[in-house]
DNA sequence: TTGACATATGCAACTAAGTTGCATATAATT
DNA sequence: AATTATATGCAACTTAGTTGCATATGTCAA
């Protein structure tokens, strides 16, 4: 018997693939156009179902870029996000850390971090002209 | 002739009063009750266009907890949020300074931070039992 | 103080994101 | 191959937020 109690199926593995190889995070509608483009066909309910599942089982991050919906990626070693206002383009940062923030945090104001969200919101190289 | 070609009007007046009295970050949810409580019934579409009017023109700000919809909070010295994840409470934290990282990311990678978006997420002193 | 007129509001209808209930389909285990 | 729990599709729904258009109202100038 399998440690798992979840099935494998072909829209899990589709959308799994689909987000380990998208270098920044996507949102539904690339999911179900990804999707389409493979000829599988799958109901949106599905997709948004299937996202909840990944996210449940901490497979992938769910964020928000101020834009009124959820955008996802694969779960990886803490980062953050540079988002290019005039582009709209995502690059991904990992040298900041907040541990000591955090640290501070519990000690000054009694309240245990356990995550947090970080995102920078600018001008990309290419867009600063 | 004024300097602001804005009108003065009472949904625009009780919405900012309210919103300078918060201590907290408030949804859209929470600014028709209160309107409501007041006996000065607006229409929500009213209510989304002032919250747009006062986010437009830097009056307030706007910011997600990922609850999939915006909260709203007069414009304020930079400054993030302890969001407790048990009971939904939210506090200001003033003390965290990101222009270090915010020259780092310049020179770097090329990125002209404009703002960034930083909340913590976690257990208030109350819930941690 | 009274027009004039640009701006604000209300209403109805709409879009977009996301969810729920229920019947059917399918992956995994025997 | 049968069983069964889990996954999917469909339709209908909810919630957040927007748009077009007609009407109302604040503001300014005469």
């Amino acid at each position: 018997m399998s440690l798992f109690k979840f099935k494998k199926t072909p829209a899990r593995t589709a959308i799994t693939e689909f987000l380990s190889k998208a270098d920044y995070p996507v949102d539904i509608l690339q999911v179900i156009d990804f999707l389409r483009s493979k000829d599988l066909n799958t109901n949106k309910v599905t997709v948004y179902r299937v996202m909840n599942f990944l996210f449940k089982n901490r497979i992938v991050d769910r964020v928000e870029f101020g834009e009124g919906k959820f955008r996802y990626e694969i779960k990886k070693t803490d980062h953050h996000h540079l988002i290019c206002t005039n582009c709209g383009s995502i690059e991904d940062i990992q040298d900041i850390f907040m541990e000591d923030f955090e640290k501070d945090i519990k000690q000054k104001r009694g309240f245990l971090v356990k995550h947090h969200s970080l995102e920078f919101f600018g001008l990309c190289k290419n867009c600063q002209n």
